[in-house]
DNA sequence: CTGAAAGCGCTTACAG
DNA sequence: CTGAAAGCGCTTACAG
């Protein structure tokens, strides 16, 4: 059987309370008691039991990450960042892939709650604010990579206006006055900011983006190759695109490959996120860089900056910096206009 | 404060035994006062405390995965599988990146120990022999995607030998007998196997793999690409490459790109794992693919059978098919010799 | 069909 | 510096 608190501390020929203090390093315990118990940890095998402390009110040490794919590489890395600082500073992280769908968002929140995780990251959409106010009223939330619209809660997010400007900067300083975008859903915030500073660089320097030159597409390769299809027929054709993710832009490079279209020499291709999928497309897209490591880093740290206040603090955002990294998917515009 | 069981009873005008009995679906109850039990929950939003219950010696219902990455593709896609299946039979899943660190395994699976979970899935290396055997002797242990060595466990894995061979077949059958292979270290049985497995088939066909054509790598494209490199170098350099993972065949296409060789034209690369990665490439990629979504199931219930058993029961294995899907990066053998 | 009581493995005042 | 006791929120025989 497993050993518990009570043989170490019959072991040891003390309390179970002094057994507990030597494990939590409180009170004040004599130096050599303290050695001794140890040991006999050590030799007993002895791991306490997280469970059986919880119970006690204290915390689970498990957090819980709701994105809407693990699978997906961007959340992938945002995953890896969250799990590192919450490793460094002792919690676990349960994975939640939603897919964006409520009845697995409420599942999922039902069973955090249960599990009396002890907060949650939320990455994915959440239609419901109802579902959002109450889960804020019972546990620290916070919002990591977007907005969530309708409640106000803690947030970490890129600088997606400055990252959709600086996109828009690069391809204005190479010549391209004809330009479009790839953009995903409306809904999210995210991808409005992104579109938002790109336009509005676009808008200050005098350059037009008709709004047919503007098209959501659902998060997947072959719909963003489709749209980015009917983009380039006709002889007006942009000769830059801004994608709002990398699997949009890599839907973009293969429409412009099949029309026979050179990239960079006939239409440069700016992305965001920079994933993996970044540095793997032929050519590598120049791609607006999301600090993922310094998002999920600060989505920890903001939550557990709320274990010690009451229940809802005043609203706090953090904003990161975006950096554009520049491969060679872009280049100085045709001008064989 | 959160409602517990006794105001759900309280309200009820029953014990707390009773109102056990009825979320956990035991012992006979009359339907009405069931009824007005869940009602009763409904309205206080009681949600029963998976710690307290696991307390009682019942499961956590928590599932720990040791991976070597989260962020990396490949694993990103069988965590998702191993979640979903998880989720479907009422367990949740924390991951543990371990960058295949003998520290940070040993810190993760101290932590999952005292948490309790009800099982673990491995599916990074375990130096430590002592270790695992100490660990499947605390709880049901499975490996996933790879054996371990040293000590029996239960495990899931793909065909790879099988996979191997399926590569060797379709390179034949272009005609290529100038083969080269890019593999992972061979400390990792699939990869051994993966190799192991293609030579089988070359030697079968009467054709040659000489030792300087098979070049283990490390899991980074750039590390990849400069094997490849030196492997393209020369005027009998092989006219195909089998790469035992994605990653590295992004690495030979982009070799292949910088020494001005056509793929396929005048190379072809077989993949393996067929992660997203290979359809985002130019030309995408030719793959081995591993299912990895039956790898996630299965790997979950082959830890969960276990819960009814006693110690260590007799081993099992279960291995899956691979299936080559055939993309873009194989072409027939150059006839130029 | 229902309930009283013990117990799961800890932590936390409180007393000494 | 150390320990006795209550309590965390459940489940499980056992008795009725």
């Amino acid at each position: 059987m497993k050993a518990t608190i009570y043989d170490v501390a019959r072991e040891a020929g003390v309390s179970i309370a002094t057994v507990s203090k030597v494990i939590n390093s409180k009170g004040k315990i004599s130096e050599e008691r303290r050695r001794e118990i140890f040991a006999i940890m050590e030799r007993l095998q002895y791991q306490p039991s997280v469970i059986a402390s919880a119970l006690t009110g204290k915390h689970t040490y498990t957090l819980g990450l709701l994105i809407p794919d693990i699978a997906n590489p961007f959340f992938g890395e945002v995953a890896r960042a969250v799990e590192d600082r919450g490793h460094q500073l002792g919690y676990s992280v349960i994975i939640c892939s939603t897919d964006n769908k409520d009845e697995r968002i409420e599942q999922y929140l039902s069973v955090l709650k249960q599990k009396r995780v002890d907060g949650i990251m939320i990455g994915t959409g959440m239609g419901n604010a109802d579902t959002l106010r109450e889960l804020r009223g019972a546990m620290p939330v916070v919002a990591i990579g977007r907005e969530l619209p309708a409640v106000p809660v803690h947030a970490v997010v890129a600088d997606d206006r400055q990252g959709g400007r600086s996109a828009a900067e690069h391809l204005l300083l190479l010549g391209h006055r004809r330009m479009a975008v790839l953009s995903e859903g409306m809904a999210v915030s995210s991808s409005r900011d992104r579109l938002h500073g790109f336009r509005q660089k676009l808008e200050e320097e005098g350059v037009p983006l008709p709004e047919r030159h503007v098209r959501p597409c659902k998060h997947r390769i072959e719909h963003a190759k489709r749209e980015a299809a009917v983009m380039l027929e006709g002889s007006d054709r942009p000769t830059a695109i801004f994608c709002c993710n990398d699997l949009l832009a890599v839907g973009a490079l293969q429409a412009a490959k099949e029309a026979g279209i050179k990239v960079p020499g006939e239409l440069s291709v700016v992305s965001f996120d920079n994933t993996v999928l970044a540095s793997v497309t032929d050519p590598p897209l120049t791609s607006v860089a999301q600090p993922m490591e310094r998002i999920g880093a600060a989505a920890v740290d903001l939550l557990l900056e709320q274990f010690g206040q009451g229940a809802a603090p005043a609203r706090r955002r953090v904003t990161l910096r975006t950096e554009l990294v520049v491969r060679a998917s872009t280049a100085l515009a045709p001008h064989n206009e």
